[in-house]
DNA sequence: AGCAAACATGAAAGGTGATTCAGGTTACGG
DNA sequence: CCGTAACCTGAATCACCTTTCATGTTTGCT
């Protein structure tokens, strides 16, 4: 059984082997992550490992709660200062793909979870719905959004954003060679496209063909 | 290395080897899929499995490419006698989570082939991308489609779909309780919601607003 | 300083599974 | 009804992994 260490060295030396893992299982697979090369990478002996993780798909499935939970964190806080929802969109889904750019193996390891840890998988895709669910319904109720229902709507944007990010960050910008292991940002024109299709997708149908406009516009 | 039986015999074994992968596979996963659980499973003994496959990771290449073939056809007979954009996506659409249903092995497969074969995956969903792309491209020009990046627009709806498929499909629907095995189709409801926001996404922007009146906007 | 409690370690036990191979069985042309 | 090529087989080999544990080291407290 896994337990809680009691000393900052003990808390440092846990913290030092779930980064590890979360680099091995990103790079290598959970089948090709041994424990020996996630003690190896945390610079520890192999027998400590057992002091602080039961086995191998306890410690996976800490790690997808941490990034689970780091990149809400860097969603919510982006689309925060969001003065409407189109905003909020946008620097959301730009928070999702610089996560993405700078921890690939937030892809890499929820993938894997369908088999080693289906229920973490469902954790972690249930619970970016749930907020992105909720933001919807919100921006419905404040008529900046068509009447729509927002769960499904939140899986298939979340949906768009899986598959550009994927092939937009992860597959390196195909065809332009960049050699550098810099993280690359989404380009430009390919959140644009995105937005663009998400905004005509969420915005509310238009008033009635010449409607009557209110007294904000002024006609003479 | 892996040859190609010369008799009915060995064709038929070698079929049968690839179903039960295909199978194996998307019950249990790669790692725990063992050759031994294939041949079983084929009701063929182990040594066999070598006459035909090089391994493990051939025969999940196969498997790969195959579903690939199976699901595109699928989708491009559903499509082919639609008669404008719309029916056509609509119709592939169906046609996909129809084949997700009936072949949960699509998914489970295709996700693990991040780290089993990652040139697979790529194929996989780059096949998938070409073709869609190729028909938005089509409408784009038949001026059915607002002018767009075909390829970014693709990646999205093929990413909306994927998601789509794996909550409503594959979580056989979340609450009301339905034992049964029978493969369900995606709730009515549900396709609705993904085809309205398709359309207003690459529908072409509309007229100018009722005609477009140039001498009503006045600015002295 | 002295002493528990925490912490660290890696050799070895106990498993599992991919792949090989030497030896049978079946199919079919002649 | 032969003979040969194709096909089939599963015990044995080899490689590697998870997990345990007996033994040593460090930390924090008094």
């Amino acid at each position: 059984m896994s337990a809680q260490p009691r000393t900052a060295r003990g808390t440092r030396t846990r913290a030092r082997l779930l980064a590890a893992a979360e680099d091995v299982f990103a790079s290598a697979g959970y089948h090709d992550a041994s424990i020996v090369r996630i003690t190896e990478q945390a610079g520890i002996g192999l027998g400590t490992f057992y002091l602080y993780f039961g086995g191998k798909q306890e410690i996976f499935d800490e790690v997808v709660n941490d990034l689970n939970a780091r990149v809400r964190h860097a969603m919510t806080e982006a689309a925060r200062t969001a003065e409407d929802r189109f905003d909020a969109e946008r620097e959301g889904f730009r928070a999702f793909f610089r996560f993405t750019a700078q921890h690939p193996a937030l892809y890499r390891i929820i993938r894997q979870a369908e088999f080693v840890s289906p229920g973490a998988q469902r954790r972690h895709y249930e619970r970016i719905v749930r907020s992105y669910a909720h933001g919807l319904a919100a921006a419905q109720d404040a008529g900046e959004v068509r009447p729509l229902d927002p769960e499904v709507a939140a899986w298939a944007l979340m949906g768009m954003g899986e598959l550009i990010g994927m092939r937009y960050i992860l597959w390196e910008a195909g065809g332009v060679g960049e050699a550098d292991g810099a993280p690359r940002d989404i380009p430009d024109h390919v959140l644009d496209e995105l937005m663009a299709l998400i905004q005509r997708g969420l915005a509310p149908d238009a008033p009635p063909p010449a409607a009557p406009p209110r007294e904000d516009v002024r006609h003479d």
